[in-house]
DNA sequence: AACATCCTGTGACATACATCACAAACTAAG
DNA sequence: CTTAGTTTGTGATGTATGTCACAGGATGTT
């Protein structure tokens, strides 16, 4: 039976590796909340309340950015444990109509750390900093990595670094989604989702079901 | 007749109040160096030697990215005088075959700092802290509209939204740029812009001629 | 002035995907 | 078991934009 406080130190040890100052993780021990979503579960959605940064510890979560007008969106991308949402900052600044949204893929659990604390540490701690400056980079990567998608290329392409994508961020080749489900995060007609997916099986590249997307190879 | 470095703070004083400190002033005073580009010309390609990030005092960078295979270009967004780019730490990284591309619109004047101050003067200066955090929030931004325009919004939008954005950057209603060039920072084809702007002037938008558009209204 | 080159305009057709319409398969609830 | 709801499959048709082809106007060069 342990102190929760003692339990953060242990996580801080197995999944932010980066973050290595004895002060700090004391600190974060102390102020760091842990806190756990269903799959399924928002986290964060327009213009929350939220004003902490999350510690991923456990599961996957889904960054996603909606149309403002037509109810239209888009996966932007999947965090996992040891990621941090760099966006989190800039979120609580945005305006409401245009905010990204973050929800748990599967049961997930998280270390939220008070805004104000992120920022100080930032000066204190030098580990802190280049934590939360790497989270920045590694946000703008895969920013890019959207952008290419859709500017560059097919939704067949799309399609499969999607299924990647999900397949490494849970650990299960079985994605169990409806193709509504992939038609909005990758804002597309389900009808091409359904074509496109049949295509694949034909050819032997995933076995499809009811609620149930399985990669083969 | 005044030394680079006394210029250097004045620049300070003008574009980046936010630059407060009196010894961070002085260090990119003595450090920084004044570089001048032409319109047109190139400051940064893939994975270039230019370990350095711009303070941009005057003109106008235009930031993009290219299709790794295709040859594809697709505009970003652009930078004006106050602004930096906060995807020089990332472009570094970047391995040489997807990286952004950087170059001037029009006669642009840089202070340019040498990575490894850019890094130490983030626990030592707390405006230089902000001023580098406030950077990264707006390009991830400046991204998120990008990835809305590309996914939600048609050619018509985003060729208005392109337009307003050159104009307003330059500061001048008339663009001198062949329909080719936009074609190429709207990752369109020339025809579909050619089209476009034709439609636009039949509704007294712009005025057409050679190398030109002017935006009216 | 003659010529070559660059830029723009425009028709014809191709392609990827959206939208509409509905049927078939599956699942859950009474 | 029946019925209603959900999910998937698929044809028909629409739309935006790409691609190809070429012509005519603008500009620069000798």
């Amino acid at each position: 039976m342990s102190l929760p406080s003692e339990k953060i130190q242990k996580i801080l040890h197995q999944n932010f590796p980066q973050i290595t100052e004895k002060g700090l993780q004391e600190e974060i021990a102390i102020i760091g909340k842990l806190m756990d979503f269903e799959a399924g579960e928002l986290i964060m959605d327009y213009g929350s309340y939220v004003r902490m940064v999350p510690l991923i510890v456990k599961g996957c979560i889904k960054v996603s950015r909606e149309d403002s007008e037509e109810g239209k969106e888009l996966l932007l991308y999947l965090l996992n444990a040891g990621d941090t949402c760099s966006m989190s900052f800039t979120c609580c600044m945005l305006d409401k109509k245009s905010a990204i949204r973050t929800e748990a893929l599967e049961a997930t659990t998280i270390i939220g750390i008070p805004l104000k604390y992120v920022d100080s540490w930032m000066t204190k701690y030098q580990s802190w900093k280049n934590f939360v400056m790497m989270s920045y980079d590694n946000r703008l990567l895969e920013m890019v990595k959207v952008i290419d998608s859709i500017a560059f290329k097919g939704l067949d392409k799309r399609m499969e670094q999607y299924l990647k994508a999900i397949t490494e961020s849970t650990g299960n080749t079985t994605i169990s989604m409806t193709h509504q489900q992939m038609a909005d995060d990758l804002n597309v007609s389900r009808e091409a989702v359904s074509r496109l997916l049949k295509k694949l099986e034909q050819i032997n590249l995933v076995r499809l079901g009811r609620n149930q997307i399985t990669l083969l190879g």
